[in-house]
RNA sequence: GCCGGGGUGGCGAAAUGGCAGACGCAGCGCACUCAAAAUGCGCCGACCGCGAGGUCGUGCGGGUUCGAAUCCCGCUCCCGGCACCA
């Protein structure tokens, strides 16, 4: 009977049972909605939001599972945690679904939203869905539109002139990734060019240099860091203005005011707006055969093309005149210099600048040395086969001969300034945002064309501009709301005449932007978000996201808080302080999941046959986070059995009783639960999910060695049980919750306290220390973490181990306490 | 080309100046079982040795140090980012 009574109390680990059963008990109970009034200090932990592609695969639990982990930990140490969730749901993979299925995009998204919604409620992860923003409705694009509105108010949006690409068969414009290999329209397979067309920016430059500044102090990845810092591309140098033939000043852009005497053409992007007027009758044939064929060429080409190509370009026939050597120097076009940098001219130096070299080396221009090595042989012109841009002595270079480069070219350019040549200038590679996008599944731009007033702002009061729900937006060669006709005629919101509506949607990371503000007021009515719920919770603390968002999104997010600061919404200019990137979960063969290829691995089979709490667990284990890493189905296993290793000792010790005693026994228990405490914190708190996976799998796997002994009756071992419980909960939430129930915890284990280690009991009693002889381990000892040296050297010298591996009194003795000493001969 | 990150058992990894390989997977052995599964316990870098034990070992070559996977110099391979930005 007793045999039949004690297996009955061992039940069986059901992940499926448990974790339905917890996941009604929590929705029932609420108990994730997160209260701005809430005590605690706030903890704002984000996750990038996800695109509503249809289903949740395991690179989703990795981004979000994990991450749950950490706002967990925050939550139990008393913190009011925000940890919401949202979709970004415009965008062109809807529409391009919609075209291949017949499907409307809206249905397409809210379907796919609707079943990841329902596999994020398996992760168990801790979402207040009454906080979640989704993009596409006109609840949230409205205020888009707002914010548009006041950056055009701002000057910070703006229309010009753009360069996109064109389709002549199908009289559209086409995104970027339309256009195939090759310059052809994916859908018509015509060759597509270059097209100036006017579209919306935001000037994001103007933020140029503080968005290069802020970034330092935050706690980011270096190299999320380094790769905006590189994409800002700050430059010191001068603006120097040459004089053409023709009267017109033309400006240029140089790093290396220094070496302005060494000059001896100039080349002008061939878009520059000063060709027509310099090219001479007999060349413009050739330039604009030239200018003809840049423009087919995308800019992205362009920029991205090897710079060991041979340089190409042509003379327009027209002169210069070197503002200090008053020579008369040749202005060529060539599509290595760029319009969109700088001023799209440069003077060129051959003997400074390996392009410039390049191109005077490939057309036979002269080359005039004016920085020379010191310590080197002269520089020859005519023997040389490279540039030379490093430190140096000018020669030849008039009043300036003889200054010292870098050293002296503050004083250079000091000269050049007060003889009205030029002047100091910073520039960046940072462009303008380019907003517009002909497409349909985005946010319309909030403004009309009237033939009298022009661009008019829609009003306030009339937001949203809704996107009209019935536009034709199968392929017919037009950007669909052109064809919707009562969205593009409107009247004048200025004289109520007759007027477009501008039919661009917004590119969807403008939705991005903001997005994390929305969550902390999602049904604000009012404006964007409320100011002081924004005030109470942002800026975000802890922002994790793929490192594929290095750039744009955290740049544009960046951006855009700064605007929402000028305009008077939140007080801070930084929206993320902490950010951290998982690694990429990779398919088992090590290259990347796809879905075509069915080498993603859908995390519901999973949870299905382990249940979420051991999925978490396996995630975490792959290996560090940040590095991410294939993925393999084994591991799992492992998992499990831990799960229920750590079942099996409390199910068969839960119920005492406690009474026992075990003096050393228990107090070595102790000491390991507290170090466990110790290992566990410090580990989350680093983001290293592997090593505190294995420190818990440590504690169970001692807590099985000791179950059936004497200390398993101790009220030490029932402080272990409960500190496990606590210490699961973070990772495995659902087991956790069952562990603490059973062991008659106070419903919830997730409002309990994080358990804290007491630093008089991590440090173990005795500490096994090492004894080398040179370097070599001989022997060990067990100590006292603190033992006196000359007790310990005396030890050591009375080893025997020691005694063979030394002739001798020892030279010296190296003890570093609680760990080695090393005896050298 | 420039800037990052990395190279450790059969595999994922740990150790960031102090016992290399914690922990997990795979594998092997044992117990339980009629048997298998499940579970529990043990072994598990290479070489030499019957054994006690010894020698070698963190991509390669050097250096610093009582002591190096860890720090420094040089090289090599892999991954990522940027790349004609004047």
């Amino acid at each position: 009977m007793a045999e039949a009574g004690l297996a009955n109390r061992v039940e069986r680990y059901d992940p499926r049972a448990i974790e339905r059963k917890w996941r009604d008990r929590w929705e029932a109970d609420d108990l994730y909605r997160v209260r701005d009034d809430a005590p605690g200090e706030k903890w704002y932990s984000l996750t990038m939001y996800p695109y509503p592609s249809g289903i949740l695969h395991v690179g989703h639990w990795y981004a979000f599972a994990v991450p749950d982990v950490f706002a967990r930990l925050q939550r139990m140490r008393g913190r009011n945690v925000l940890f919401p969730m949202g979709f970004d749901a415009f965008g062109l993979p809807a529409e391009n679904a919609a075209i291949r299925n017949r499907i409307h995009p809206a249905a397409w998204t809210f379907d796919n939203i609707a079943t990841m919604r329902a596999q994020y409620r398996q992760m168990g992860a801790m979402i207040d869905w009454s906080r979640e923003v989704v993009t596409c409705t006109p609840e949230y694009y409205r205020w888009n539109q707002w914010l548009f509105l006041r950056m055009l108010e701002r000057g910070l949006a703006y229309r010009a002139n753009g360069a996109v690409w064109w389709c002549p068969k199908d009289q559209t414009v086409l995104a970027n990734e339309q256009v195939l290999e090759g310059n052809v329209c994916e859908r018509c397979g015509s060759e597509v060019y270059r097209r100036d067309l006017e579209q919306w920016y935001f000037r994001i430059t103007d933020y140029a240099e503080e968005l290069l500044r802020d970034a330092e102090p935050l706690d980011w990845p270096e190299r999320v860091k380094t790769m905006q810092r590189n994409w800002i591309g700050r430059s010191e140098g001068a603006r120097l203005r040459f004089r053409l033939e023709t009267g017109d000043d033309l400006e240029v852009f140089t790093t290396r005011p220094d070496t302005v005497w060494g000059a001896t053409f100039m080349v002008l992007a061939p878009e520059h707006p000063l060709v027509p007027a310099i090219t001479s009758e007999a060349q413009r044939p050739a330039v604009e055969a030239y200018v003809e064929q840049a423009r087919r060429q995308s800019e992205i080409e362009r920029q991205s093309t090897d710079a060991t190509r041979p340089k190409t370009g042509v003379f327009t026939g027209g002169y210069a005149v070197n503002p200090v050597t008053d020579e008369r120097i040749p202005v060529w076009i060539a599509d290595y210099v760029l319009m969109g940098y700088g001023t799209g001219a440069i003077m060129a130096v051959p003997s400074g600048d390996q392009r410039d070299f390049d191109f005077a080396r490939a057309f036979d221009l002269p080359i005039r040395v004016v920085v020379q090595p010191e310590g080197e042989p002269p520089l020859d012109p005519a023997t040389m086969t490279e540039a030379y841009a490093g430190d140096g002595v000018l020669v030849n270079s008039g009043p300036m001969t003889g200054k010292r480069v870098p050293e002296q070219v503050p004083e250079i350019v000091a000269w050049l300034a007060e003889s009205g040549r030029g002047e100091a200038e910073v520039t960046y590679r940072l462009r303008d945002w380019l907003i517009s996008r002909q497409r349909y599944w985005g946010t319309p731009i909030p403004v009309v064309y009237c033939d009298a007033c022009g661009i008019v702002p829609v009003p306030d009061d009339q937001l949203p501009v809704e996107l009209p729900l019935d536009a034709e937006f199968t392929p017919t060669g037009q950007s669909p709301l052109v064809s919707h006709a009562a969205f593009l005629h409107t009247a004048c919101p200025r004289c109520g005449g007759p007027a477009r509506r501008e039919t661009d949607t917004m590119d969807t990371f403008v939705d991005s932007s903001w997005y994390w503000f929305r969550y902390t007021s999602p049904d604000d009515v009012s404006g964007p978000f409320d100011p002081a719920k924004a005030a109470a919770w942002t800026p975000v603390d802890l922002y994790c996201g793929g490192i594929e968002h290095a750039i744009l999104h955290l740049l544009y997010a960046r951006f855009f808080t700064k605007v929402c600061r000028d305009l008077g919404l939140v007080e801070h200019g930084e929206p993320f302080l902490r950010l951290r990137n998982q690694g990429m979960i990779l398919a088992e063969e090590g290259t990347k999941m796809s879905k075509s290829r069915g080498t993603q691995v859908a995390p519901d089979d999973l949870v299905r046959e382990y249940g979420a709490d051991t999925l978490r667990l396996h995630l975490m284990y792959l290996g560090p986070w940040e590095q991410g890493g294939p993925w393999n189905n084994r591991g799992l296993d492992g998992m499990q059995k831990f799960i229920r290793r750590a079942w099996t000792v409390v199910q068969e010790t839960a119920d005492g009783p406690f009474d026992g005693t075990a003096p050393e026994e228990a107090d070595a228990l102790r000491r390991l639960t507290h170090r466990t405490v110790e290992r566990v914190t410090t580990d989350l708190d680093d983001f290293q999910f592997n090593t505190m996976v294995a420190a818990l799998i440590e504690f169970v796997n001692e807590l099985m060695r000791l179950k059936g002994t004497a200390v398993a009756r101790t009220p030490e071992w029932r402080e272990a049980l409960r500190t496990l419980a606590l210490l699961m909960a973070p990772s495995t939430p659902f087991v956790a919750e069952e562990l603490w129930e059973r062991l008659g915890g106070d419903y919830s284990v997730h409002h309990q306290a994080w358990p804290v280690a007491d630093p008089a009991l991590t440090a173990r009693a005795l500490v096994e220390v090492v004894v080398q002889v040179a370097g070599k381990v001989r022997d060990r000892l067990l100590l006292a973490p603190d033992a006196p040296e000359a007790e310990v050297r005396a030890q050591v010298l009375a080893l025997p181990k020691v005694a063979a591996a030394l002739s001798g009194e020892p030279r010296k003795l190296v003890y570093v306490p609680g760990r080695l000493v090393n005896v050298v001969p």
